[in-house]
DNA sequence: TACACGTGGTG
DNA sequence: TCACCAAGTGT
């Protein structure tokens, strides 16, 4: 038996001995598959799991998500990370419902043009819901090739996919794309792990390049990270008698979408007093001078850092009269300000501080 | 093509 | 501690 037919047997046998058993593993249904992997888009499934379960009891059909608020969709998604995704979820489960009279499209070339579906999505929808025999590319199959394979290419690298894609059109069982593209990604996350791989009680060590030379820990080849960028936020937690302020962010930049209260960013740290004295609206609210800010709190991104301090300052002077609040800045009662999706940091920082 | 986009776990 | 990682996509 050759090289390929050997890695495609073993890691089917590997899978069905070891497999999880997930939720989303017991069917084919379109509409929880691709839920699924939109959530596990850069997540473990330990992490992704809740979310999965909530999502799904809160909008059972796509349906349900479509006729939902982008608003409601976010809160739900609150606290999972990259946001885009979830209002990509939204506008896709719209397209189906509008263009596709509610039911997914069965093949790769039409998934792949929904929004948030791109190559991998597509690959696994088509595969797993409708035995399309498309090979899936994660981390997980990036890992394992690059290891078993000795593929040495930057798997950013525009050779390093295709080496890499090619490798995995050769290797997948078109008479069981589901199984094969599972079983392989299973594999990576759970025995040929980043970090210490189970090479020592591996079916595919015999073939693998990564344990005959060593290198397990230098495959898969990847380009270094940019070293992220600081930056630096003040929220001040208007309130104007029992309803306070919130904003949401627009534009291209982090929370894309969610809401948060009046912000002022610096390059560097700043005192209180110094930022109210040059922010125009700040100055008109005319606050206690002396008022203290939180600690600081500090929030790690992939690509930066976040120092945050959250102020809170009460409306002495009602707006209408001498000023207007800037116009994308409105009022929340306490439950309204609870209901809307932030970020995780200032949930949190809400949830804490925030009484009648 | 390279980079931005979140959060939490891990060694 | 902190760099790296986790079922990628959009621009």
């Amino acid at each position: 038996m050759n090289k390929k037919s050997f890695f495609t047997q073993q890691v089917l046998i590997w899978y069905s001995d070891h497999q999880r058993n997930l939720p989303w593993r017991s069917t084919r249904d379109p509409y929880t598959i691709w839920l699924s992997e939109i959530i596990l888009q850069q997540t473990r499934v330990a992490q992704g799991l809740p979310y999965f379960m909530r999502f799904i009891k809160k909008f059972p059909s796509v349906y349900d998500l479509a006729k939902a608020s982008e608003k409601k969709v976010l809160k739900e998604w609150e606290g999972l990370g990259y946001y885009t995704r979830a209002r990509n979820l939204h506008r896709c489960a719209k397209r189906v419902v509008s263009k596709y009279n509610g039911r997914f499209p069965d093949t790769y070339n039409e998934l792949i043009t929904l929004p948030g579906i791109g190559s991998y999505t597509a690959a696994a929808i088509a595969s797993i819901s409708f035995n399309e025999c498309v090979p899936v590319v994660d981390g997980n199959v990036n890992r394992v090739l690059c290891r078993v394979f000795g593929i040495h290419d930057e798997i950013q690298s525009s050779t390093g996919k295709k080496r890499i894609y090619a490798l995995a059109e050769k290797l997948i069982d078109c008479r069981q794309p589901a199984a094969f593209n599972q079983a392989i990604m299973e594999f990576g996350a759970l025995h040929c792990t980043p970090k210490a791989p189970r090479c020592s009680d591996c079916t595919l060590a015999k073939i693998c390049v990564a344990n005959k030379e060593q290198l397990q820990e230098w495959l898969p080849v990847k380009k270094k990270k940019a070293p992220v960028r600081k930056r630096f936020f003040t929220y001040f937690m208007i309130k104007d008698g029992r309803r306070w302020a919130m904003q949401q962010r627009k534009g291209n930049d982090i929370w894309k979408g969610l809401y948060e209260p009046y912000l002022i960013e610096t390059k560097q740290q700043k005192t209180v007093s110094e930022l109210i004295k040059k922010d125009t609206f700040l100055k008109v609210l005319n606050p206690d001078p002396n008022v203290k800010p939180s600690p600081v709190y500090h929030h790690l991104l992939s690509h930066q850092k976040l120092t945050i301090r959250f102020v809170e300052l009460a409306i002495k002077r009602k707006p209408g009269k001498d000023f207007k609040m800037p116009g994308i800045i409105k009022f929340y009662s306490k439950s309204a300000l609870e209901s809307l999706p932030k970020a995780i940091i200032v949930h949190r920082f809400i949830k804490e501080h925030v009484a009648t």
